[in-house]
DNA sequence: CAGTGAGCGAGCTTCCGCTTGACTT
């Protein structure tokens, strides 16, 4: 019989805290949250002060009833969930589901998963924070209220086929979509020149190119004509030299969103696909938790990092430091992600796990490394038929520091080599090799890539590195938004050369305006978005997340009562639906585009209920209207009276085919063409424009493939053995069937098949929920809370401050909260500084693409 | 899987934050 159980969240951390503890302790793992409000309905009771209903969710009842098991054999019982809110409250519900009293608990807090902070945890239990618990519950109802109020609302209001939803963090983050592509929409491109020059110098026999830069913008063409026909007849100088040594010091390591980014960026990882590899790299125990927002590395991982620089680089290369969170909420439960052990430069496994991997080494390796020492050298040089000057800049590194292992990159672009300059005297004559003027356009604001989105939501405090990933989904499961694949499109600029004191005028292509791979809104995400801000301004604010917080914390203080903080929300919100509910029409994003010249009816776009559509004619008309589907790109703020009547071309017959009719058409999947009887998707093809001759290629390659599928086919008794993606399988009366690993699919016989169809196991039926046990429990628990919780509150606050090791009361919290608060403040200002900086490299970088 | 779109009403959906499997045919 073990003495001690200890609870923990992750089943990965209860395997290595177990090795550090000995026979005497058993470690569970509670696989997160083991109660929560039902799935299926509010269960919140608005009318006696938010009174929740809590119940075992029916994956989770297998881990509730073997840990009760355990709970029953064990002397004393450890709970040890994540120090926060979320970590506290499951703490509270272990309790109540396994029948331990919460102010007997034993409750213990480790941040780092390290022999020495796991003993010291054990050596100082604390009782369970019931201040902390109801500030999690005042979370956790107010998001069940305003999703639950909110997502019916849409349903009823957009009458769409499709599952609407809203809530407090994804509305917001399909808001900052929404506006920034109404900032696209409305930006409207100027164009103007820039000027990017090429000089020769020698210098010790060696020969060099030097890159030289004007400045400013030129207007038009004509100035730019005019700037290289001055320069055409000018000599050219070195006006200054300006050297100044300067420092890069290297990023701190990763949190989860800052993760996402930089695997976004460097490897091209959807946040998904991030999360997925970084989760199998942690249960495989090669790097730490991937679910935080803190930058914090345990004493122990420091000197691990020192050690392994010195070993690989020398001791030069070390710079041991810990790093501060800059997070708004951020609650810093766990360490920041690191590789287990720094002396790993890489692992075995997947090439993603691999790739992630390095990327976590590399960071976490060179956040303890020094910085990096530059030499920054500025010349300006003279034209001596004009006032401006050009400008080279060079830059040199003169020692790499943590520059030897990782670069950070930026949003907008990984920077340009830095460029060699010889060393140049005042006065020296430069030889000019080449100038060019190339036209230029203003660019529209960038969107959003899932990464951003993520970095934007933690910048505004908006979500947790638990639901990061999840929210990006949900955005897109919902069709709010999806994400960016067309191309963008070509445009000419005008390029002119100076060589040889001759101009050569040149008309070029680029692309401009790719989404690929970008957020973007869609028609109902907008009308959804247009909706929620005319009747929800407060919580579709930006900073609404952020002042809820503030509440929240009041309740963790003990400075509020959580069932006031949620009445005070919910009073006001409550009449805003009760008006929604009442006022608010139909809503249908209609937009009329004009008359149709044929039949003199009116044209207008819409959502229906199976999407964004046209429409010829009204309801009432006494002809019925005619209606057709918009295609994907198309948008209903953007569409064209033109474009919407040619969609009502659709279905289109083409010609015929082995004597059949071939249909081209817009079907819910997309474009399609249909010939007798069977569909064959059209892919980038448009079947407005699709020929018979491009059709029958299809159709053929179609039946090409349907053969190669069909392993066998047993006419008479309707069953097809067929080649699936997860390998072959039998298709039956619409149903499919898996093939015994012992038999081979190309020998099976039609009788063998009948055989394996009836001893198929019964398709196993999703649902099952208990509605009715969970209420007596609850209720009996809030009665207990409310009694207790003046005592509790005076309780905590002492506590939490004596953990601190500072001097007991309440002012040096806040003291503390203080000092967090103007630091917070000027890590802000040192980002948009770096910000502004970012951006001047990558204009640099877009002008140096062009002249290439 | 693929020509839907009014209005009515049945019956369905939905939030955010903690955590992993199960496993498709």
């Amino acid at each position: 019989m073990p003495k001690n159980l200890m609870i923990v969240e992750s089943p990965a951390k209860a395997k290595t805290i177990e090795k550090f503890l000995g026979k005497d302790f058993v470690v569970e793992s509670c696989y997160g949250c083991i109660r929560d409000l039902p799935r299926e309905k509010l269960a919140v009771d608005v009318e006696k002060k938010y009174a929740p209903t809590y119940e075992v969710p029916t994956d989770k009842k297998k881990v509730v009833s073997q840990l009760k098991k355990l709970a029953k054999d064990s002397q004393k019982i450890w709970l040890a969930t994540d120090e926060d809110r979320e970590g506290e409250a499951i703490s509270w519900h272990l309790c109540h589901v396994l029948g331990i009293e919460p102010e007997s608990a034993k409750r213990i807090v480790f941040h780092e998963i390290t022999k020495p902070a796991i003993l010291e945890a054990i050596k100082t239990p604390r009782f369970l924070n019931q201040n902390l618990v109801n500030a999690q519950q005042a979370r956790r109802i107010l998001d069940r209220l305003v999703g639950f109020q909110l997502s019916p609302l849409l349903w009823k209001k957009i009458r769409l086929k499709s599952s609407l939803s809203a809530g407090r963090v994804q509305s917001v983050a399909v808001r900052i979509l929404v506006e920034k592509e109404r900032n696209i929409l409305e930006f409207t491109t100027s164009p103007f020149f820039r000027i990017n020059s090429l000089f020769k110098a020698s210098s010790n026999n060696r020969n060099y190119k030097i890159k030289a830069e004007l400045g400013r913008k030129l207007e038009n063409y004509d100035e730019a004509r005019a700037f290289l026909e001055k320069c055409s007849q000018a000599s050219f100088s070195v006006a200054s030299v300006q050297v100044k040594p300067t420092q890069k010091s290297p990023s701190a390591p990763f949190t989860t969103s800052t993760l996402q980014q930089e695997a976004s960026r460097k490897l091209g990882f959807s946040v998904a696909r991030t999360m997925r590899v970084a989760q199998s790299l942690y249960e495989s125990g090669k790097i730490t938790y991937m679910r935080t927002d803190s930058v914090n590395l345990s004493k122990v991982a420091i000197a691990s990092a020192k050690k392994a620089i010195e070993k690989s680089y020398g001791k030069q290369y070390s710079n041991s430091k810990q790093y501060r969170s800059k997070a708004r909420n951020a609650q810093e439960a766990h360490e920041a992600i690191r590789p287990t052990y720094f002396e790993n430069n890489q692992v075995e496994g997947t090439s993603d796990e691999q790739k992630l991997y390095s990327l976590i080494w590399k960071r976490a390796i060179s956040s303890q490394m020094s910085n990096a020492q530059l030499e920054k050298t500025i010349v300006k040089i003279k034209i001596s038929t004009l006032k401006d000057l050009l400008t080279a800049n060079g830059e040199v590194i003169k020692f790499d520091g943590f520059l030897k292992v990782y670069e950070v990159s930026t949003d907008e672009e990984i920077s340009e080599d830095s460029e060699i300059l010889p060393p140049l005297e005042v006065g020296q004559e430069l030889d000019l090799d080449e100038m060019k003027a190339t036209q230029r356009f203003t660019r529209a604001p960038a969107r959003y890539t899932e990464a951003s989105l993520v970095k934007k939501l933690e910048e505004l405090g908006i979500g947790r590195p638990s639901t990061y990933a999840p929210t990006m989904s949900v955005i897109q499961k919902r069709g709010y938004v999806t994400k960016g694949e067309t191309p963008g499109k070509e445009r000419e600029f005008k390029l002119l050369t100076l060589k040889a004191q001759k101009i050569l005028e040149q008309i070029c292509t680029e692309n401009f305006g790719s989404d690929r791979g970008k957020l973007v809104p869609t028609d109902i995400g907008m009308v959804v978005n247009d909706f929620l801000i005319e009747y929800f301004q407060q919580v579709l604010q930006y900073d609404f997340t952020a002042r809820i917080e503030k509440e929240f914390d009041d309740i963790a203080q003990g400075e509020k009562i959580w069932n006031d903080v949620i009445h005070s929300f919910y009073q006001p919100f409550n009449e805003d639906v009760e008006l929604a509910l009442k006022e608010a029409k139909q809503v249908t994003g209609e937009r009329k585009l004009g008359v149709d010249p044929k039949s003199k009816k009116d044209v207008f776009v819409k959502i229906g209920r199976y999407g964004p559509m046209a429409q010829i004619g009204h309801v009432d008309d006494e002809e019925k209207p005619k209606f057709a589907k918009l295609r994907p790109k198309q948008h209903l703020a953007t569409i064209t009276l033109e474009e919407a009547l040619e969609l009502f071309k659709l279905p289109r017959k083409i010609g015929e085919h082995e004597g059949e009719e071939v249909i081209a058409a817009e079907g819910r999947y997309g474009p399609y063409i249909k010939h007798s009887g069977k569909f064959v998707s059209l892919g980038e093809y448009d079947p407005l424009k699709v020929t018979l001759d491009e059709a029958i290629v299809l159709i053929k390659q179609k039946e090409e493939m349907d053969a190669k599928k069909t392993i066998h086919e047993f006419e008479e008794e309707d069953i097809k053995v067929l080649n699936g993606p997860y390998g072959p399988y039998i298709s039956y009366n619409k149903r499919n069937y898996k093939i015994p690993k012992s038999q081979d699919p190309k020998k099976l016989t039609a009788k063998d098949c009948l055989k394996i169809i009836e001893e198929a196991p019964e398709k196993k039926t999703k649902k099952a929920g208990k509605k009715t046990a969970a209420k007596k429990t609850t209720k009996k628990a809030t009665a207990k809370k409310t009694t207790t919780k003046k005592a509790a509150a005076k309780k905590t606050t002492t506590k939490k401050a004596a953990a601190k090791k500072t001097t007991t009361k309440k002012t040096t919290a806040k003291k503390t909260t203080a000092k967090k608060a103007t630091t917070k403040k000027a890590a802000a200002k040192k980002t948009t500084t770096k910000k502004a900086a970012a951006k001047k490299t990558t204009t640099k970088k877009a002008t140096a693409k062009t002249t290439k």
